[in-house]
Parts: structure tokens; sequence; C-alpha cells
DNA sequence: GAGTTTGAAACT
DNA sequence: CAGTTTCAAACTC
């Protein structure tokens, strides 16, 4: 499916496989006495079940060994229960959809809903102009709310218009040279809160010689290799742990397990350190 | 279809 | 609170 004609309701519908409608909780069967469930340990309170989440049944799911669905009420109850002792809000939409409903954008072609994330997103990588991020998801706009870096899907962003206009593959490549522009040089990067880079500083950033005397330290010039961690401080890019190699890796600690170079940024150089254990 | 990437949620 | 792990969906090849 294209972008052009995705739609928070089709995906919703298609990404659960979802049967026509989703039996809302009221059945309730017994589970015999004393049986042990892995639905009662505490580990397993989780919602990344998308039908427990939305507080369902699974049914006509592909998932497997599936105790929540309505053969297991009791069961499901007690999770659900345990669920919400941790998380007061797991079951509450993530959406907060504005009464007005959604809202022509003219300017940029689109129709856009008016809404809010409860909690925000927090993406990295994807500009916050792809489908892993659940604002894109629900077709709003980042808010205050949102802890993304790199964010291009705000008010007024060309990204974010480009997905609009013209046809996909340039959209995709212009959202491929964001997500890129934020991996490598978008030192700084935004978020919602802060207004975004010019590309033309972003550009003389980049572009920064190497006149440090330390020939370890290099300048942002040298980072085309440089991959940022997938985890790294709230306070932004500067004084992140980065890593060289071909992809970004789930955590410094696996990065370290392959021996991979890691660098640390300082403003505009990075200061590249082989730990000792990578002997 | 398998493998990789991504970000949310859970866990420590 | 920060770092790490787990998970499922999105995405790529």
């Amino acid at each position: 499916m294209d972008v052009a004609s995705w739609s928070p309701a089709a995906a919703s519908v298609n990404q659960r496989q979802q049967p026509q409608i989703k039996q809302q909780v009221a059945a309730t069967i017994s589970v015999a006495a004393g049986q042990s469930h892995p639905l009662t340990t505490a580990s397993s309170s989780v919602v990344y079940c998308e039908c427990f989440a939305s507080g369902m049944y699974c049914d006509e799911c592909n998932c497997v060994n599936c105790y929540k669905n309505v053969e297991y009420e009791a069961v499901r109850r007690d999770s659900v229960g345990a669920t919400l002792k941790s998380n007061l809000n797991a079951f509450r939409p993530k959406i907060n959809s504005s009464s007005h409903g959604a809202k022509d954008n003219k300017e940029a072609g689109e129709v856009l809903m008016l809404g809010k994330h409860s909690k925000g997103c927090h993406c990295k990588r994807s500009g916050c102009l792809r489908k892993y991020c659940e604002c894109f998801q629900a077709n709003i706009l980042c808010s205050e709310s949102c802890k993304c870096m790199g964010c291009k899907k705000f008010k007024g962003s060309e990204e974010r218009q480009a997905l609009f206009h013209g046809d996909y593959a340039n959209n995709m490549a212009y959202i491929q040279q964001a997500a890129n522009a934020t991996t490598t040089g978008a030192i700084g990067s935004s978020g919602y809160a802060s207004a975004p880079v010019s590309k033309k500083r972003k550009s003389q950033e980049l572009l920064l010689g190497s006149t440090a005397k330390d020939p370890s330290v290099h300048s942002l010039g040298h980072l085309q290799q440089v991959s940022v961690c997938g985890h790294y401080s709230k306070a932004g890019l500067e004084g992140a742990l980065l890593c060289f190699g071909s992809s970004i890796q789930r955590s410094c600690k696996d990065t370290c397990r392959q021996k991979i170079i890691c660098a640390y940024l300082s403003k505009n150089t990075v200061k590249v350190v082989i730990p000792e254990k990578f002997d």
C-alpha cells in the first residue's frame, strides 16, 4: 500500500488482521481452580497484543498459545487487572482526538486529523514520516508531548508536505534523505519543540574541516560512516555514543560485541575511542 | 518469505 | 530516571 492510499483506519484493520468485529469484553468462562496459567504471572501483564490493549478478545488472529480469547476469560480478566494495577492508562486510547474531526489542509493537499498523541512519540530515525511513528499512523502532527528527534511531522515541514506532493518514489527518497540527515548530521536535532535547522546551516556543519591536533578527533564531515546507537541520552546527540558500522545496532552492548569502534561526540567533533575490551 | 529495522512497552 | 530487553509491526531484499 502506498502512502497516498494509506489511512489510519485501514492500517488499523490491516495490521491487526482483524476480523470484522472483535468481541468486546463480556463473556465469562471460568478456569479450573488452582490452574496455573502464563497470563497470571506478572510478566504477562503486557499490552504488546493490540487486541488486549484495545480491550478486545483475540479472535481469528494469528497468535500462538493465545489466552486472550473468550475461552480464558477469567485468566484474561486477571491479566487486565494486573495490567491496570501497574499502569492505569494501559487501556486508554493513545490518541486524544479532537471533537472537530478531520481538517482539510488545502495547502498541502491532505486530510489531517485533529488530535494529539497522549504520550507523544519518541521517534529517532524515521523523522516521524513513516508508519513506525504512532503520530504518523494516527495521521496527526507531532505535538509538544512528543520527544522525537529530527521530527519532520510538524506544521510547515517541507518533508511532510513533500509526502503529499509528487510521486511516491520521490517522496520516499526525500524521506530517506531526511532520515539520513537525522542519522549523520542532525546534531541537536529538533524534536517538535525546537525550530527545524535550515538545510543551509546543516550543510555548513557537515562540511566543517578537521583541524583537531588529536588524531583521534574528527570533524562531523567524517561522520558519513557513523551510526548513532539506538539509545542515547535525552540531552540530544551532543555527548551521545556513536558507533561505526553499516547498520544501527540496538544497543551499545550489542554493538561492542561486534567489535565496532565507538566514538564520542562533542559539539562538532567526534573523539574516536577503542574500548580496551575490543582488543 | 526471510531477515532487518524501528519504536513502543516492559523490565531492571 | 536511565539503560536495557522484549515484542510486534514496518520495511527491505
